[in-house]
DNA sequence: GAATTTTCTTGCCATATGGCAAGAAAGAAA
DNA sequence: TTTCTTTCTTGCCATATGGCAAGAAAATTC
């Protein structure tokens, strides 16, 4: 599948009937970022979201004892950016980092504003996106509000996009544990 | 302010221009609950938001030990429901209770996709809605993610919403901790 | 206001997770 | 390959949070 072919359908799951050929086409800035490079950083405009075409994102941020935390994961054929910053329309707080070498196909909020105003479709899927990322967000803080540190990395070891590519440490930090714990939770697993 | 006004307010957040009268008439019933009332529970159809008029709600569950678990609490204001289940157009998950004695407006999910339908304006109110939901969760699940039990309740002691009216016991099981151990932890505070 | 129910606190001890530092293992660079 | 860097594991011990049960306190009901 190509990588329009990808995002064609990403809209699609949101933007079931119509044309979305001019939403694809807002993606208009294609950028390759090495592994560790980031596509952005605290403080930054971050007016847009990207569309990830190859590789895996992070996005994190130090918190007041100076710790990495990495607060979300995006794979091929999902968005990534600092969401929290973009509905709020607000400087950056996280980083957006690439795990591994990627790309991804960039779409500025003025673009999508102007594609709301033209087709209540595109409204639609606003609309939709915002709900769907609500959703996936309740899920996660319902897992960290229930759950023990084991079962929210069993939970992980369900996806295969998690294990694979991502270091440990990283994970780590998602699960909102340390390092050295997760290596004693994958030890009592085995 | 009257009822009416505060539901005004609250639209005119998400629709700063133009006129939100037949949105604010489309809260057509009006439900009073008495304290441990249940507004929704678990499998009924939650095709609806309500929007709190009057006294404190909260949304709950059972976990996997039988465990309740607060998952949110809503003030006069604000809207509650079960919003993991009506986004995703599902039968309800939660128990939705009124803490204290409270009254409600609701709204049809019909009703409101009527009114998108009828007005772009009125869908900017679903998108920007959902954007704000996802805002607050996403920064519950940070701090769920990254900060102690102590200082999650510093948070909430912040919030005077919190500390009046609401039970330990539910705060607890929102902070993610057993009501034991929130008492502990308020002893060591003060 | 007495009785009943619900909520909150406390003691004792268990389990989960953290902090630090050293070394092992794995991966990247040369 | 060899070296260098990053990541992962482990030991020792500390701290945070949990489980249970009893009693105290508060709220509700009669």
């Amino acid at each position: 599948m190509s990588d329009q072919d990808k995002l064609n359908t990403f809209l699609r799951k949101y933007i079931p009937l119509g044309n979305v050929e001019d939403f694809v086409e807002s993606f208009d800035v294609v950028r390759k970022l090495n592994k560790k490079e980031f596509l952005l950083e605290p403080g930054q405009a971050c007016s847009y979201l990207a569309f990830v075409n190859k590789g895996t994102f992070r996005v994190f941020f130090y918190d007041n004892a100076g710790t990495e935390v990495t607060v979300w994961f995006s794979f091929p054929g999902m968005m990534i950016g600092d969401l929290l910053a973009f509905f709020q329309d607000s400087r950056a707080i996280f980083y957006v980092q690439a795990v591994e070498d990627g790309e991804v196909r960039i779409i500025a909020k003025s673009k999508l504003e102007e594609l709301y105003l033209k087709n209540p479709e595109y409204l639609q899927f606003g609309r939709k996106y915002a709900e769907y990322v609500s959703v996936n967000v309740m899920q996660r803080m319902l897992s960290l509000q229930t759950l023990s540190a084991e079962e929210r990395y069993l939970e992980l070891l369900a996806n295969p996009n998690y294990m694979q590519r991502i270091p440990l440490k990283y994970l780590a930090s998602y699960l909102g544990i340390t390092d050295t714990s997760l290596s004693r939770i994958r030890k009592n697993i085995v």
